[in-house]
DNA sequence: CATGAATGAGTCTTCATTCAT
DNA sequence: AATGAATGAAGACTCATTCAT
C-alpha cells in the first residue's frame, strides 16, 4: 500500500508564501478526485467493494479522511464516480480501438476483440472491481443503470458491424452475433476472475478470434 | 450479566393461532439451517450482499436473531453456507438434466443448455445473488475456491461431451467449444442481470443453441 | 472436560416404570444441586467468574441447560450458593481442624494454620474461586458480606486463643496477633494465587509456623 | 453502509458554554487515554471488573463510545492499560519512598510500611480495582504476568534491606521476613477490601509497624 | 422432571461523517 | 483547503432465561 506521501509543499513552508509553487499546494479540483477515485480502484481490487473504507481510500490517496468528503458528498458518491470513471476508461478504450483500426466492420471486430484483451482493460484488478460492481448491481438501481445504458450503447455498434458484414438480410444474425461477442466478453471476463489458472487473456482473446472467424466463414462459405 | 429478555411471552395469544408464519418451536437441525439459508438468499437478492443483516435474514425467516448464531457460528459462515446451498443446487440440476436425457452427446448438450435457462436456476434473484457471491469473490478466496472448483468440473464434462462430438482428432477443437460454451452460460446470465430489458432467458437460451448447431454443423459440412 | 453422562436411566426405559431404580432417576436434590455448584467451581477456577457461562456448569455437570435454571432461580443464585458451598467448606475445615487438635490454644494455632494450607483447602484452583469472588465482593454486597461475616468469626476465635495464651493483660497483643494471623493466610494464598513460583504452600506454612513460635517465645521471654 | 450519525450537531449551543465536564475537542493523546483509563478505574471499582462496559468508562470520561475504541483497540487493551496504569503508580509511589527516606533500611523498611497506607495509594476504591484485577488473574495470565513481575521486584528489594539488617548470616531470616511484609500488606489491604468495619488503614499500618519492630527488636535482643 | 431449541435485550465494535483547529 | 480526533447510529454476536415437547 502506498504510504501516505505528502502532495502539497513541504509543511516547513510558511503557509503564507506567494511562491510559485502555490500552484501546486492546491492541486486541480478534478486531479484530487481522480486521485481518490484510483485509490478506490485499488481498494477494491485489494479487499472488496464491501470492505473498502473511506479511510484505506484517503490513506491509499496519501490524504486524510476529511479531504475525502470534502471531494465527494458521501461514500455512495465516490463509488458511483468510480463506476463511472471505469465506464468511462471503458468507453474510451471502445471509441480508441475503433477509430485506430481500418475502416471495414472485420477489422473494427478484430480491434474490439483485441482491445477487450489487453492488459490495460483486461487485467484481474480491473476485473475484479467491475465485478464487485456487477454483484452489487443486482440490489443497486444506480449501478445496473451505467452498466445497462452502455451495454446498449455496444450492443447498437456490434450489431452495426455485423449488419454491414451479413447486409440487410442478415439483420437477425447480425443480432445474434452481436449477443453472443457481448456476451463471450463478459463471460471470459468472469472466468479470467474466477478460475484465473483456467483461463489467460490470450487464449481467451484467441477463442473470441476463432469464434469470429467461423462466423465470418459461415457467411461467405454457404 | 443480563436480564432475562421476557419474563412473560406475549402468551396472551392462544397456542392454537392461525398465524401459520410462526415457525414451529422445534424442527429438525437441518430444516432450519435450510430456512435460513433461503431466507439468506432472498435478502441478498433484495438487498445485497453487504446489505444483508443478520436480523434481515433471522426476521425473513420468521425467527429470532439468536437462532441464526445458534446454527450458524458467524454470517460469514452463513454466506458461506449460502454459497455451497446454490452451488449444490446447480450441481444437482445439472447432473439431472444429463441423467434425463438420451445418452448421445447432442442430446446432452442440449438438455445442459436447456437447464442453464430454466426458470428454478435462472431467474434474476438467483442470478442476483451468485453475482453477489462472484463480485465478492474477487477478495475472498473461500467464495473463489467454491466457484473455480465447480466451473473446473463442468469445463471437464463439457469437454468429454464436445470430444465424443469432435473424435480424438478434434482435441483441441472440443476444447475451445466448451470454454465457449460455459462463458456463454456466464456472460448471459450476467446480461440477463445487468440488462433484464435487453436479455431474455428464452433468447439467450436459442442464442446458445443457435451456436451448438452452428459448431454441430460446421463439423458435419466439411 | 466431562462428557455429559446421563445420570438418569436409559431413554429406552418406559417413563412409567415403577421399578426399583426409578429412585435413582431422580436424585435427590440436594445431591444435584451439589454437583452444578462444584461444576460452577471447576469452571471458576478454569476460565474466571465473568467467563463462566450457564452452558458450561451444565456441561460440566453433565445436564441440560434447562436443569441449572430449574434447581437455581438465577445465575446469581448459582454463583452465591457457590460462594456459600467455599465459605462451609472452609468452616467444617476449620471446626474441625480445632475438634481434632489437643484443647490447648496453641495446640489449636497450630492445628489452623496447618488446616490452612492442606492441599483439600490450599490448592490453585480453590484459590482462584476464592479470588474470583473477592474481586467481585468489590461491588457486590452480598459476597462482600458472606466474607465478612466469617471473617468476623474467625478473627474472634483467634483472638480468643491468643488471649488464653497471653492472658487478660495481653487483649490488646492478642487482638493484633489475632488479626496478623488472618492477614498472613490471606496474603499468603494470594500470592500462592499470583507468584506461584515464588510461594509454594508448603513453604508459607512454615513461615507462619515461624511467626507463631515468634511470638509465643517473645511472651515466654521477657 | 452507515447513514450519518448527526448531520446537524446540538450546534445551538454557544461556543462558550460553560459546562465544563465537556472535554475539549482535541488533547493530547496520552492525556486522552489518561483520561479514559482514571475512568475506567472509577468505573471497575464503582461496578466490578465484568459490569464495566465501555459506555459506562466513556460516559464516566465525558466522552463518545467511539473515542474508546480509538484510544483502545479493544476493551480487554483498555482494561490492560488500566491494570498497567496501577502498577506503575505503585512502582512511582514504592520508589518515591524509598528515594524520600533516609538511606539506612529501617527507615527505608518504615517508609515503604508508611507508603503502603497511605490514602493515596491504599483506599478502597484503589483495592477494589486491584482485587477486581486479582480475581480475574487466576484465569488471565497477562494480568498474573504484570502482578508476578512486579512481586519478584518488590520481594528483591525488601530482601536487600532486610539482609542489611541481619548480615549474610541472616539470608534465610531476611527472606521470610521479607515475604511476611509483603504478604502482610496483601493481607491487610484484602481485609480492608472484604471487611472495612473490622480493619482500618491506620491500624493496619501500625500492626505492620509493631511486626517490624517485634522484628528488629529480636535482631537485637539476643 | 428433563431437554435443548428458541428468544431478544445488552454489549462490543466499526466506520461514515462532522467540525474545531 | 486540510487535518484527524470525535461522534454516535447500526450491526454482529453472546448468553441468561424460557418453554414446547
Amino acid at each position: 500500500m502506498r504510504r501516505p506521501s505528502r502532495v502539497v509543499g513541504a509543511a516547513g513552508q510558511p503557509p503564507d508564501s506567494l511562491s510559485g509553487n502555490r500552484a501546486q499546494r492546491t492541486l486541480p479540483r478534478e486531479a484530487r478526485r481522480r486521485q481518490l477515485v484510483e485509490s478506490t480502484i485499488e481498494c477494491i481490487a485489494n479487499r472488496g467493494l464491501a470492505e473498502t473504507r473511506m479511510a484505506d481510500v484517503a490513506a491509499g490517496a496519501g490524504m486524510s479522511v476529511g479531504i475525502v468528503n470534502f471531494h465527494f458528498d458521501s461514500k455512495q458518491a465516490l463509488l458511483a464516480e468510480t463506476l463511472a470513471f471505469l465506464s468511462d476508461e471503458y468507453l474510451k478504450a471502445w471509441d480508441q480501438a475503433r477509430a485506430a483500426a481500418p475502416g471495414d466492420p472485420v477489422s473494427q471486430l478484430e480491434a474490439l476483440i483485441r482491445m477487450n484483451f489487453e492488459p490495460g482493460i483486461c487485467n484481474p484488478r480491473r476485473i475484479a472491481v467491475w465485478f464487485a460492481f456487477f454483484g452489487a448491481a443486482g440490489s443497486r438501481p444506480t449501478y445496473q443503470a451505467t452498466c445497462q445504458r452502455f451495454d446498449d450503447e455496444y450492443l447498437a455498434q456490434l450489431n452495426g458491424l455485423f449488419v454491414e458484414v451479413f447486409g440487410e438480410a442478415g439483420r437477425e444474425r447480425a443480432r445474434r452475433a452481436a449477443m453472443m461477442l457481448l456476451v463471450l466478453w463478459d463471460g471470459f471476463w468472469q472466468n479470467i476472475l474466477l478460475n484465473p489458472d483456467g483461463f489467460d487473456a490470450v487464449e481467451c482473446q484467441s477463442v473470441c478470434m476463432a469464434w469470429l472467424r467461423g462466423v465470418l466463414e459461415r457467411e461467405a462459405a454457404p
